[in-house]
DNA sequence: AAACTTACCTAGCAATACAACGTATAGTGT
DNA sequence: ACACTATACGTTGTATTGCTAGGTAAGTTT
């Protein structure tokens, strides 16, 4: 019989948090600058508490440019393999401030919801 | 042929921004008192930006007993049916005050991050 | 040429939220 | 007695997301 972890994901829920955001923190993250791929992840990891894996980025990358919101351009050069850089399309630029505006609400609403709960004395 | 919208749901994203959210918001509506079912889908309503459907509380609310951070009471009288409130056990209370350390967290990272989008003339 | 580094990509899986249904109890109208 | 409505709880199937665990490709180092 294996010993099989229940309910022993104390920081499931942390994942699932964060589900979502990560398509507004990546498209934050182009908004100056042509960024690539593994640029992205770094950015994401310094300046974010969204800390993710390759295979979580590049998945996102792809469906993005899917949905026309960025464009790529490979560069070669520089390193040892060529990279595919990410640009914000005209699309990518609006979803960005439409995300933003609606993260905005989203986060008082949260702040509201929480505050009563961050009181000392609460463990 | 059909005509089908290929990227026309444009609050998909929306959706997708909540995903997680819903256990916190509901843990804290919970805080101060018993409520029911749907009770709680209206505090939400009224409350904050997460306007949910019933199909959407019940199983969350399924989960939260099952992982043991609710527990609950059948109620009769009052209504036409009867009421199934909810309460916060100890560990649902400990949960909810995690959960709002790392949303707390969160909220500030993903506010730097929209800053620089809420700049007037990005639309 | 073998090993390492950087960079990109792709299944398959687990978890969430939701729409659309179904069930149960009580009250109201005729 | 019967249908109708309102309230409340519950379930099934689907779409989307993020992650683990792999694999591919190009260049540099030893």
């Amino acid at each position: 019989m294996v010993t099989k972890p229940e309910t022993d994901q104390p920081d499931n829920w942390e994942r699932q948090l964060k589900k979502g955001w990560l398509e507004l923190a990546i498209l934050a993250s182009l908004r100056d600058e042509s960024l690539y791929g593994l640029e992205i992840l770094r950015r994401l990891e310094e300046g974010t508490d969204l800390v993710v894996a390759e295979g979580t980025v590049y998945p996102i990358l792809s469906r993005l440019k899917a949905e026309g919101l960025v464009e790529t351009k490979w560069v070669e050069g520089e390193a040892g393999h060529p990279r595919k850089y990410y640009r914000l399309t005209s699309a990518g630029r609006s979803r960005a401030a439409a995300m933003a505006r609606y993260a905005s609400g989203f986060l008082g609403s949260i702040s509201r919801i929480i505050a009563p709960l961050l009181a000392k004395g609460e463990k």
